[in-house]
DNA sequence: CTCCATTCCTAGACTCTCTAGGTTTCAGCC
DNA sequence: GGCTGAAACCTAGAGAGTCTAGGAATGGAG
């Protein structure tokens, strides 16, 4: 019988064309083995199960993601490099909508510490935001609101989520102009009693 | 035999409660069944399958959301309402989890147009916007920018998406904080400096 | 009391995950 | 060329879950 030449890698990037072409949630160890032409007992010789399969994707989607962004940003600064990394990060969601979902699933604390796909990322969006000039803690707070509404608004859009007419570029346009906005006039502790380093 | 007295509406009830508990990948029609004391072919009769009973349960978490975001926003304006009713969002998204992520599956459209939650969000929604003098199209898009980042917040935090030691309340104040601002001063059609893209 | 719709049941087909253990293939070495 | 060991792939089967088909019990209306 020839053999179909798995590897994990294989296996874990047929699993993304899968996620993209079925769902995430149809991710599925025997529907994988189906496409291999395999039985499904032979995946679990590459991979340690279904929630293996799914962490390994994730990260590998993730991978993927913070590429294309970094590839987008290089060379840009201020609004230019938030429009840029805005733009990456939609883009990967919209023309990957199974291998985005897998990048939100939840993963294991330490995981995240160790890959350093992660760690990437971090460097990249605090880089990007420096040319705002805020200083922690301000920083970690931009972050977490820009992940967000990233995240957030590509989630409702890829759920079916926005139902109204106007366009969902226009509005995505809007949105990255309001943060630029709140990022360069950043709310401080200008209040009487507030000093945060 | 004695009667479980199953109805559609305690079956869904039940199965929000287990949502919250076993988190909602692990509703499932066997574990429900279990809890009423009864065989899972039973459900049946009230749900018409797996699929029926999360969308009910997505329709009944998004009644119970907006509730609670009607009640907190009653009476307030401007940045009040508008921190009350992130603070009601965040807050049920925090107690329910499993009730949360039920609202955040895709759902037909024709059902979401026909429901009375969704169309009473909107209202909401839009009602306290108003305060802010946004016209339409600005108003659609301010709209979907807070839904983005309310969703976006929660879905990160509840999935443990935020590692750093920051205090994710604090984070989540400054967002309010920074939403305002971008509120008050929506960019509007006319850039002065002038950045096309 | 009888009717009968509703409620709940058994039985079984199908899908999927995962384990245990058995073959087959292939590359490198004598 | 033949040996050998590590992969690669297999069969078999337990266990959980979805869902259909059809049968039996319950309880309210007439």
């Amino acid at each position: 019988m020839a053999r179909a030449g798995l590897t994990t890698d294989r296996v874990v990037a047929a699993a993304a064309e899968l996620a993209d072409e079925a769902g995430f949630e149809h991710v599925t160890l025997t529907a994988l083995a189906r496409r291999f032409g395999v039985k499904d007992a032979s995946l679990y010789s590459h991979v340690r199960g279904l929630a293996d399969l799914r962490t390994r994707l994730a990260l590998y989607a993730g991978g993927e993601l913070i590429d294309r962004i970094a590839w987008a940003v290089a060379g840009r600064a201020g609004k230019d490099a938030l429009t840029a990394f805005a733009g990456a990060y939609r883009a990967y969601a919209m023309e990957h909508p199974g291998r985005y979902a897998a990048t939100q699933i939840r993963i294991d604390q330490s995981l995240i510490a160790a890959s350093p796909q992660m760690r990437r990322t971090a460097e990249i969006t605090y880089g990007m935001l420096r040319a705002y000039g805020l200083r922690e803690p301000d920083l970690t707070d931009a972050v977490r609101l820009l992940r967000s509404t990233f995240h957030g608004y590509c989630a409702l859009e890829s759920a079916g989520g926005f139902g109204a007419d106007r366009a969902v570029q226009a509005s995505w346009d809007k949105a990255i102009d309001a943060l630029h906005l709140a990022l360069t006039h950043w709310p401080r502790e200008a209040r009487p009693d507030g000093d945060d380093r």
